[in-house]
DNA sequence: GATATTAGAGACTCTTAATGTCTTTAATAT
DNA sequence: ATATTAAAGACATTAAGAGTCTCTAATATC
């Protein structure tokens, strides 16, 4: 019952390439800034890719870089595109009105507001303002 | 990235001690009740005993019946009882006042907000109104 | 067109946590 | 004493996450 380290990963990357967004970025650059190797970082960033959110050009000076046509993007965007659309709560019965389905799913829905309601923009701002980029504290 | 079974199995035992608050419930009735083998449902029974959510009298005519001194319990505790209190999002290296942290930790805050206010009294007697029980549909 | 560079795909391994079983021990009522 | 029941612990199985390696496809540059 924890958001995959995956997340952590393309929420950090992503919010590197907002404070980027004119230029691509490598998959090498970005795998060295969090200490991770490009490979399994490629992964990530290739489901980020067909969520939509970041665009990429393969070949020499290719790279990635943040979606043209998507420039307001959420927390819950990336989560949704590293985690999938599953439920927290998913009993594989799914009685007709189950009581506690309904509370568990309300619960969620709380928290998924919150998350579509913060923009990576905004914290991407945020942090450049405090000046310690990279640590986004 | 979703609750175990085990939180399931809890509530639905929970919500039917409940619904049995004077007499004691062996484990084998509650096992049958969900299909479980009873050693594995046990040991779930001990995490909710160790929580107080529920008291537990060994030898014969023993069982399990709903804390006598933890009468309003909510879905939040029961959860918390199985599944610790580890965060969703819990980056481990914890850098001062992360603002990722921040969106993903008050995110989180949300969802347990609904939870601790739904309580299972509540959704019981409303199951029990519904008349049909076992199905809490 | 040849070459270097970079993303993408896929097979594969390793690690960890959840799930579940079996056996033994301790407590309690009768 | 005996039957009954929870608790504990060792153990096996499964599923998912994390990570590596290799090969392929696309693109810029010369
Ligand atoms: S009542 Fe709800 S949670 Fe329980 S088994 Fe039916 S669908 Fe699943
Ligand atoms: S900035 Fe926040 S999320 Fe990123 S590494 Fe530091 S503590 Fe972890």
């Amino acid at each position: 019952m924890k958001y995959s380290n995956a997340t952590n990963y393309a929420l950090h990357t992503m919010i590197h390439l907002m404070l980027q967004r004119e230029s691509t970025v490598g998959v090498q650059e970005l795998a060295e800034m969090q200490h991770l190797s490009p490979t399994y970082l490629s992964k990530i960033l290739t489901k980020l890719t067909k969520a939509g959110l970041i665009e990429s050009t393969p070949g020499a000076k290719g790279g990635y870089k943040i979606s043209r046509t998507k420039d307001e993007i959420s927390f819950l965007d990336v989560i949704h595109a590293i985690e999938g659309d599953t439920n927290l709560f998913d009993c594989s019965i799914h009685h007709e009105g189950c009581l506690i389905e309904n509370v568990m799913r309300q619960a969620e829905e709380n928290m998924k507001e919150e998350l579509a309601s913060k923009l990576l923009i905004d914290i991407a701002k945020e942090a450049e303002a405090k000046r310690e980029t990279g640590k986004l504290s």
